[in-house]
RNA sequence: GCGCCCGUAGCUCAACUGGAUAGAGCAACGGCCUUCUAAGCCGUAGGUUGUGAGUUCGAUUCUCGCCGGGCGCGCCA
């Protein structure tokens, strides 16, 4: 079995070391696949790790080492290379025994156990639902994804999470927009639309949503709802006092909003809240990203867990108070600056809450817990691991993966992504035009955390030339070759694989089992990624197979073997696009 | 100004955690369809890995200084 075969080329090195350098066993044996051919199919830079402690010749240890090494069938060539590299050249046999074990364990096949069934959560998008999920929310949709189903390829017991901010200001700003909208909509004129609230049509939709079920229960006169506010500033002026104001107006608006309606203030602020949560909830499911746990920032609140936790802080005596706010002395871990976790008016930061949710996590009795954030929030780390430092807990269990945004080009111009103004590209429309496929697998083919041009003309007008259907294409073919062979393929687990013997299908199956390492290198980078490359190196393989060999021979043996391998290729396919969330079509 | 991230072919990106001659895809050029899907294959061309030093058998990878870009530096979330 190839995969074994690098265990057991281990093994076979370990002994091998023993010998030649019985105090220096503890010494890591790392084997690579080169990417020279001629190299061989694996290659070990043990010698040359030796060379220092030995004080010897890298070349003269590697000469021993190959001495030394017991004999086995699965070696058919160990020779010194380089500076010290030991190239080791397989048994063909070992080779194409990848291609039973892949069919015979089907979907498992790339499955491990290195996460040996530890729990950890993924907390990733947690968009505020102030409105329509847009590309850059889309991105760590697509990346967080992704990774969960890595984690839990690679033997994680995942946990994926959204944390639903809907205990802040936001939300009221959210809130009153749409009351406003739902007053113009009742024929309340004079109240000039906040600059600063939520523009977007799906706030009139909501407010219409709102006026048709509870007609004008929530009409108030202009008069009262603007009683007390400071006013607009010219809306050209855009210096400190100006933005100020438009705040303290909007913050006003609120209060009033609030004092107004009592205890309707609450069934608006609800039902902003639902409506967005349950349309960025389909437009995730209908992105294939699926979460176990919607988790509400205001249940801190009411189950006073924020309070506790404050409380906790300040018992071990990380707050101090200054200006009648409460700061929580994250210097003293690492920080830039002390942080306010609750305000001179009482009310608490969002970073008290967060820390709060932190808590929650871990009394939830995580092993890991990884927060997929925007890079922008790299700042915000240093306080939240000082924060679970001070509650006694150990910071190392968190880990936090920073995505970059995606920058969307139309036009060959930077398309706005804020919320408030109301021109942004929503995940749905870059779905819609592009396609799910290509979005989730475009998405994830670079690392998270570099920039992404995301250029909407050309996903659009080249979507042929996406990577995606490249790999989407071999998998068809395969189909199409299966279809016209019509053979039972419970029989081609007992093909006589010792007939794939050119060098195109013994790379093709040396590339299959390579799979299994993938998604541990991948799973342990957090990088799903490298699943996205590997995937594109399968397909390239199997192009280059399928355009230089038959595979319907006449030859029935020769035939088995290779839709054999064929129908392995189209496994390994699946596994990872499957967890990538990328379909597979029998044609295309 | 301080902190974090990034800089690789014309463009978009990889590079198995320090390995051998830095690889793909687009774009360019030249070939391959009377045989399993040409959304494919084969070939050519394209590089001082931003730059200057350092560490060592060996550096795209680690350290430091510059240059260039992004982000952060709220009693916002």
């Amino acid at each position: 079995m190839a995969h074994d075969s690098k265990t057991e080329l281990t093994a076979l090195l370990q002994q091998a070391l023993a010998s030649v350098a019985p105090e220096a066993t503890d010494t890591p044996i790392q084997l690579e696949r080169p990417r020279d051919p001629t190299h061989g199919d694996f290659a070990t830079n043990l010698a040359m790790q030796l060379a220092r402690a030995l004080k010897k010749n890298p070349r003269e240890i590697a000469q021993r080492l190959v001495a030394e090494l017991p004999p086995s069938k699965l070696v058919t060539k160990a020779e010194v290379a380089g500076a010290g590299f030991i190239n080791f050249t397989l048994d063909a046999g070992a080779k194409t025994d990848i291609v039973k074990t892949v069919l015979t364990t089907g979907e498992a096949y790339g499955r491990s156990t290195l996460g040996g069934g530890k729990k950890v959560q993924v907390e990733f998008v947690s968009a505020n639902p102030t409105g329509p999920l847009h590309v850059g929310h889309g991105r760590g949709a697509a990346y967080g994804a992704s990774l969960s189903s890595l984690l839990a390829y690679a033997g994680w017991d995942v946990t994926r999470e959204y944390y639903v901010n809907d205990a802040g200001r936001q939300m009221d700003i959210l809130a009153v927009s749409t009351w406003l909208r739902y007053l113009e909509m009742n024929g309340v004129s004079g109240i000039a639309f906040p600059p600063n609230g939520y523009q977007g049509d799906y706030v009139r939709t909501m407010a219409e949503q709102l006026k048709t079920a509870r007609a004008d229960r929530y009409v108030r006169t202009a008069d009262a709802v603007l009683e007390g506010t400071p006013g607009l500033p010219d809306g050209l002026r855009d210096d400190p006092e100006a933005k100020t104001q438009r705040e303290q107006h909007l913050d006003a608006l609120i209060a009033n909003g609030k004092k107004l309606l009592g205890e309707d203030w609450h069934g608006v602020h609800q039902h902003a809240l639902t409506e967005q949560l349950s349309d960025g909830r389909s437009d995730l499911e209908e992105f294939g990203v699926h979460f176990d746990v919607w988790f509400s920032e205001k249940s801190l609140f009411d189950t006073g867990l924020v309070a506790r936790c404050v409380d906790k802080l300040e018992q071990a005596g990380h707050l101090y108070v200054q200006n009648g706010a409460k700061w929580f002395k994250s210097t003293a871990f690492g920080d830039e600056k002390d942080r306010v976790v609750q305000r001179d008016n009482g009310i608490y930061t969002y970073f008290a809450s967060d820390i709060a949710y932190h808590l929650n996590k871990f009394e939830r009795g995580f092993d890991k817990v990884i927060n997929i954030w925007g890079a922008d929030h790299h700042g915000y780390i240093p306080r939240v691991k000082g924060a679970i430092q001070a509650l006694d807990l150990d910071a190392e269990k968190l880990q936090v993966a920073l995505v970059q945004f995606a920058v969307l080009y139309r036009n060959g111009q930077k398309a706005s992504m804020s919320t408030r103004s109301g021109e942004f590209v929503t995940l749905r429309d870059l779905r819609a035009e592009v396609g799910n496929d290509a979005c989730r697998f475009f998405y994830v083919l670079r690392k998270a955390d570099q920039h992404l041009d995301f250029d909407l003309d050309l996903a659009k007008s080249q979507t042929n030339e996406n990577p995606v259907y490249y790999i989407q294409y071999a998998h068809a073919r395969v189909c199409s070759v299966m279809n016209q062979w019509a053979g039972d393929e419970s029989s081609l687990t007992e093909a006589n694989l010792a007939r794939l013997d050119n060098p195109r299908e013994l790379a093709l199956a040396a590339k299959l089992s390579e799979f299994p390492e993938v998604i541990e290198a991948a799973a342990r980078d957090l990088a799903p990624h490298q699943v996205a490359f590997y995937l594109k190196d399968v397909a390239a393989e199997f192009h280059a197979w399928y355009n230089a060999e038959r595979m319907l021979v006449d030859d029935e043996e020769l035939k088995l073997a290779r839709v054999s391998l064929a129908a392995a290729v189209r496994q390994v396919i699946r596994n990872g696009m499957n967890m990538l969330g990328v379909s597979c079509p029998a044609s295309m």
